[in-house]
DNA sequence: CCCGTACTAGAACGGCTATTCGAGTTAATG
DNA sequence: CATTAACTCGAATAGCCGTTCTAGTACGGG
């Protein structure tokens, strides 16, 4: 195995912590480890947890006991709902924050990321329904096809958002904003013009349905 | 202050536990408590902490290095991925975890609800797609129309498990179990087969979808 | 004044913890 | 074969940890 140096005993080491950590609400001690592991010296618990700091999957508070901290932690954070978004015409720009949803380990960033609640049913072709929660990873850059938050700018006014997919169409030299619902028209949007009056917010990274808790 | 029994230090204790745990990610130990609250013995702050634990605030681990736990823990918890679900035909019955998402502080019983990858597309006119992970909260009936997990008990074996709307129709003495696609027939069952080999195992309270992170 | 409750200090104990050291194994490389 | 890297064990040490014990102070009622 000539490429990454981390060995298996060591990865399940790393996944015995986080889960322990998950379970028990703290980090375990050497010895406990060990016994997880069969590991039957603390030196030789010591001497992989040393490997797993060396490269950079943990960090020890010396001497401390269970000073062990994951340096990537998957704990994943709440996001703010910042307010609504249009998927039909554009809307005010979303109000303030009134609540926060909890998102998976896979979307990072829980100090920008943020969520916004969809109106409308411009999206229903993308399974995107009114009421749903979508997470918005803030950028300016996007590719084709992205589903993002467009923002027009208007003289002064703070602006209007909208969610729609986003298409470059470079043989008209404009941008297309397409709506995924058959019924509707995209919004065309030359150049010149988008440069000057529109910015992409973010792009959608995760959708959040609630469907209900009632008995 | 005749009325509740907790004094101010404990108070002021308990909020330090609760910080520390913010911020170091373990619980203090006694003696770090001690320090913190400028308390000169250990056993002094073993004799708050007994109190702490007598009125229900924090649990204790014997003789555990670290080990206070609040018992009100304002954290929402992650629900636990439990394997894949058919939306389509009946799949074998989901396999072990292997992850866990995090949902929002609307849904509750964080150690009896899980989560299902959806595979098919059966529930695609609910907007329920291939990959979706759905919040399943367990229960054993429901109302018709809800959206739930059916499993097919079938002599000793495990059973297989499948994502439909239920629907109890009285005039035909049956059970049906409707998928939202309308290339797909729905599943019916005579209401005396139904209590013998099927149960319903959940109902979806929540829907979440990855869209991908990738800049 | 006595008594109970709440709090504080200090010391001591046995067990747990992190860390270090010396020594050994295994497997791959040159 | 010698070397190196990665891993393993057992033992030892110094200090930390939770817990318990004795002793004390302050306060408020009876």
């Amino acid at each position: 195995m000539p490429f990454e140096q981390t060995s298996e005993i060591q990865r399940k080491m790393y996944d015995f912590i986080e889960k322990y950590i998950k379970g028990e609400g703290m980090p375990p001690t050497n010895r406990e480890i060990g016994r997880a592991m069969n590991i039957a010296s603390t030196g030789h618990v010591d001497y992989h947890l040393s490997m797993l700091q060396k490269k950079g999957w943990i960090s020890r508070q010396e001497k401390k006991s269970r000073g062990i901290k994951l340096t990537r932690p998957s704990k994943p954070q709440g996001v703010p709902v910042k307010g609504y978004i249009a998927a039909g015409q554009p809307l005010d720009i979303f109000s303030e924050a009134e609540d926060t949803i909890d998102v998976g380990p896979s979307l990072l960033d829980p100090d920008t990321t943020y969520a916004l609640i969809v109106k409308g049913r411009s999206m229903i072709e993308d399974h995107i329904c009114d009421g749903d929660y979508v997470v918005i990873k803030p950028q300016i850059t996007c590719q084709n096809g992205d589903i993002v938050v467009a923002v027009h700018m208007q003289e002064g006014v703070s602006g209007s958002a909208t969610l729609k997919r986003f298409f470059q169409e470079k043989e008209h030299d404009r941008v297309r904003l397409q709506p995924a619902n058959s019924e509707l028209e995209p919004i065309l949007i030359p150049k010149s013009v988008w440069d000057r009056e529109w910015q992409v917010q973010g792009k959608v990274v995760a959708i959040f349905r609630n469907c209900g808790n009632a008995a």
